[in-house]
DNA sequence: CTAGGGTTAG
C-alpha cells in the first residue's frame, strides 16, 4: 500500500513539473526567446522531467527558428522514445522544423511514416511551403496535386506557401489558376492569401494585375502596401512608387522598413534627393538604422543622389556590413571617378575577411575604366579568376573591353573580345562601339557596329551612335545609311525621360511632352535659353553650334534644364537626372547652359556624374 | 495549453 501510494504521489508531482516546464517553454516560444527555450529544456531535461507531447511543439519551433538541425535530429529521437511521434501536433513541428533546417527530405521521410495522422492538411501546408523554401518547386506542386486527388482540403495557408512559387514563368499558368479557383470561391479570400496574389503579378511583370487586385482590396493593410509599392520599384517604375508612397502616408498607413527600402531605391533611380533625405531622417527618427536592408539602400540613395559623404557616413556607421553594403559604397565611388578610392575599400573588405563575389567585380571593373586604371582592372580581373575561382559572366567581359577601349587600346581590345570563351554579346560590342567613337576609328566602329546590331538591332543608341562617328570623320554617306536603317526598322517611338527634384516634387518631362503644368513658362524658358545659346555658339565658334541650332527642342533634357532654372533659387544646384539616350545635341546644349546660367550642374547618366560648371564636365573623355 | 503562412538590398 505504501509503496503504490508513494509511486500514485510521485507520477503527480512529475505531472505537476512537466506542466509547469510547458507553461514556460511556450511563454519563450511566443516571445521569440529561442534560444532561452532550447536551453531550459536543456535543463528540463538535466531534472529528471521528461519532455510530453505538450512540450515538444514548442522545443522543435525553437530549433526550427534557430535552425539548429542537429538539435533537431536529436529530439527527433527524444520524440521517438517518448511516442510522441504520431502526435498530431508534434509531427507538424516536426515536418516544419526538418523544412526550416533545410532538411527536406527528412521532413518528407517523417511525412510519408505517418500517413494516418488527423492533421493531414497541415502536414501537407508545411511540407509545401518547406519545398518551397528550399527551392524544390517541382516537388512543392507534386505534393499540392497528390493533396488534391487524395481530397484533402486546401486552404489558405496552403495557398500561402503554394502562391509565391508561382511567380517563376514556368508555373504562371498554376498561379492564375489558383487566383481564378479563390475568385470563384467566394470573395471572403483571406487578405494574407490577396497579397501573395499582387507579390507574384508583380513579380512575373504583371504590374497592371497586381495593381486592379491592389485597388480592389476591401483593406489595405501594411502588407498589401509593401507588396504594391516594393512590385513597382522591382519593375523600375520609380515615379508611381512616390506616388503610392504618398498615398500611402495619406491613408494613414505607417511605413515600415519594407516600404522604405522600396522608396529610397526608386529616389536613387529618379534621384530624388529632398526626398530620399527626408525618408533618411524618418529612418533616424523611427529607430530604424540598424536595419541592414535600409542602410544599403541609404547607402545607394545617397550615392546616386550625388551626396558622397553622407554614403560614407552611413557605411562607417553600420555595425555590421553585408557584402551588399561594400558593393554599393565602392560602385558609388566607381560612380563618382574615385576609382583609387573604391580600390582601396576593396583592399579593405578582403582584409576583414568578406568574399568579394562577382557583382562587386562588376562595381571594381567599372570604377577602372572610368578612372583611366587599365592595367590595375586588368590585373583584378585576372585575380577574379585565379584567386577567387569567379567565373566571369558577360557583364564583366564587356567591363574589361571598356577598360581597355577607353584607354585607347582597341586592338587589344578586339583581341580581348576574340578571346573570350563565351559568344559576346551586344553589350560587349557597344562598348567596343563607344570606344571607337572616342578614338574616332572608324573601321573598327563599322565592324563593331554590324555585330551589336545583330544582338539588339531596336536598340537606338547604337544607331545614333555609329551617326555621330561618321558625322565626326565627315562621312556623310554613313549618316544616310544609318538614317535608312533607322527608318527601315521603323523604332516604336519610345521617348527618352528626364527627371528633375524640385521641393519635394518629381517633375518628369518625355520628349515632346506638353502635359507638365507649367509647358508654357518651361517653353518660353527654352525659347530665352535657345536665344542664348546659339548667340554663344556663334561667339564661341563652337563646332557643334550648326546641329545645335537647328534640332528640334523636343528632347526630355532640354525640358528639364529649362524647369530647373525656371524654378530653382539662383544659387541652387540643379540636378537633371537623365536616361542614357545618346544623343549629342543635348549635350553640347547642356555644356552651353552651362556657361550661360550662374549654376552648376550635375547631369547622370546610366553609369555616373557629370559635374558641369562654367561648361566644362569634371570628366575629360566623356561626350 | 500545442502545428502550417505573405512583403525587403547591389
Amino acid at each position: 500500500m505504501n509503496v503504490v501510494t508513494s509511486l500514485v504521489r510521485n507520477s503527480a508531482v512529475a505531472a505537476v513539473a512537466s506542466t509547469s516546464w510547458n507553461v514556460r517553454l511556450r511563454e519563450l516560444a511566443y516571445q521569440s526567446l529561442f534560444a532561452e527555450s532550447v536551453s531550459l529544456y536543456r535543463s528540463m531535461l538535466r531534472s529528471g522531467s521528461s519532455p510530453d507531447a505538450f512540450s515538444f511543439p514548442f522545443i522543435l519551433k525553437s530549433c526550427a527558428a534557430l535552425s539548429l538541425p542537429v538539435s533537431g535530429k536529436q529530439l527527433h529521437l527524444h520524440v521517438i522514445r517518448g511516442g510522441c511521434e504520431a502526435e498530431p501536433f508534434v509531427l507538424t513541428a516536426l515536418i516544419s522544423m526538418y523544412c526550416k533546417c533545410g532538411l527536406v527530405e527528412d521532413a518528407r521521410k517523417v511525412f510519408d511514416e505517418n500517413p494516418q495522422s488527423s492533421q493531414l492538411g497541415v502536414c501537407y501546408n508545411a511540407l509545401i511551403s518547406g519545398y518551397r523554401a528550399n527551392s524544390k518547386v517541382s516537388d512543392a506542386v507534386f505534393m499540392f496535386r497528390r493533396m488534391k486527388e487524395t481530397g484533402v482540403s486546401v486552404d489558405s495557408v496552403t495557398l500561402l506557401g503554394l502562391v509565391p512559387l508561382c511567380s517563376a514563368p514556368d508555373y504562371l499558368w498554376l498561379g492564375r489558376s489558383l487566383h481564378g479557383q479563390c475568385v470563384k470561391g467566394g470573395t471572403d479570400s483571406e487578405e494574407a492569401v490577396l497579397n501573395s496574389f499582387i507579390t507574384m503579378y508583380m513579380k512575373c511583370g504583371s504590374v497592371e494585375s497586381g495593381r486592379r487586385l491592389f485597388d480592389e482590396l476591401p483593406v489595405k493593410g501594411l502588407i498589401s502596401w509593401n507588396a504594391v509599392i516594393s512590385g513597382y520599384s522591382q519593375n523600375g517604375l520609380a515615379y508611381d512608387v512616390l506616388e503610392l508612397y504618398e498615398l500611402m502616408k495619406s491613408s494613414g498607413v505607417c511605413p515600415d522598413p519594407v516600404t522604405l527600402v522600396s522608396v529610397l531605391s526608386s529616389c536613387a533611380h529618379l534621384g530624388a534627393k529632398k526626398i530620399g533625405q527626408e525618408v533618411g531622417k524618418l529612418v533616424e527618427a523611427n529607430g530604424f538604422g540598424s536595419n541592414l536592408y535600409l542602410s544599403n539602400a541609404l547607402i545607394s540613395m545617397y550615392a546616386r543622389c550625388g551626396n558622397l559623404a553622407k554614403a560614407r557616413a552611413v557605411f562607417d556607421m553600420m555595425p555590421v556590413k553585408s557584402l551588399v553594403s561594400w558593393t554599393a559604397m565602392i560602385g558609388c565611388y566607381g560612380m563618382h571617378g574615385m576609382g583609387e578610392t573604391g580600390l582601396m575599400l576593396l583592399d579593405d573588405m578582403i582584409r576583414r575577411g568578406v568574399r568579394p563575389d562577382g557583382t562587386v567585380f562588376v562595381m571594381v571593373l567599372s570604377a577602372c575604366s572610368h578612372s583611366g586604371l587599365a592595367d590595375k582592372g586588368l590585373e583584378l580581373f585576372d585575380a577574379m579568376k585565379r584567386e577567387y575561382k569567379l567565373k566571369p559572366g558577360l557583364e564583366h567581359y564587356s567591363c574589361v573591353v571598356d577598360l581597355l577601349g577607353r584607354a585607347g587600346r582597341l586592338d587589344e581590345a578586339m583581341e580581348f573580345i576574340n578571346s573570350m570563351p563565351v559568344e559576346p554579346d551586344g553589350a560587349v560590342w557597344g562598348a567596343l562601339l563607344g570606344a571607337c567613337k572616342i578614338y574616332k576609328n572608324v573601321d573598327m566602329a563599322e565592324l563593331a557596329f554590324a555585330k551589336v546590331i545583330e544582338f539588339e538591332p531596336m536598340n537606338i543608341g547604337y544607331y545614333v551612335l555609329m551617326s555621330n562617328i561618321y558625322s565626326d570623320s565627315k562621312n556623310q554617306e554613313g549618316i544616310w545609311r544609318i538614317r535608312v536603317m533607322m527608318r527601315e526598322r521603323a523604332f516604336r517611338k519610345k521617348p527618352g525621360y528626364s527627371y528633375v527634384e524640385h521641393k519635394g516634387r518629381v517633375h518628369l518631362f518625355l520628349a515632346g511632352d506638353r502635359s507638365h503644368e507649367q509647358t508654357e513658362e518651361v517653353h518660353r524658358m527654352l525659347d530665352e535659353l535657345e536665344t542664348s545659346v546659339m548667340e554663344l555658339a556663334g561667339n564661341m565658334d563652337c563646332d557643334r553650334g550648326e546641329e545645335v541650332s537647328s534640332t528640334s527642342r523636343e528632347h526630355s533634357e532640354r525640358l528639364a534644364i529649362a524647369f530647373g532654372i525656371l524654378n530653382s533659387n539662383p544659387g541652387t544646384e540643379i540636378l537633371v537626372i537623365k536616361n542614357l539616350r545618346v544623343c549629342e545635341d543635348c549635350h553640347v546644349f547642356i555644356k552651353l547652359v552651362s556657361k550661360i546660367v550662374d549654376r552648376q550642374f550635375v547631369v547622370r547618366d546610366a553609369s555616373r556624374f557629370h559635374y558641369f560648371k562654367d561648361g566644362i564636365c569634371s570628366c575629360k573623355d566623356y561626350w
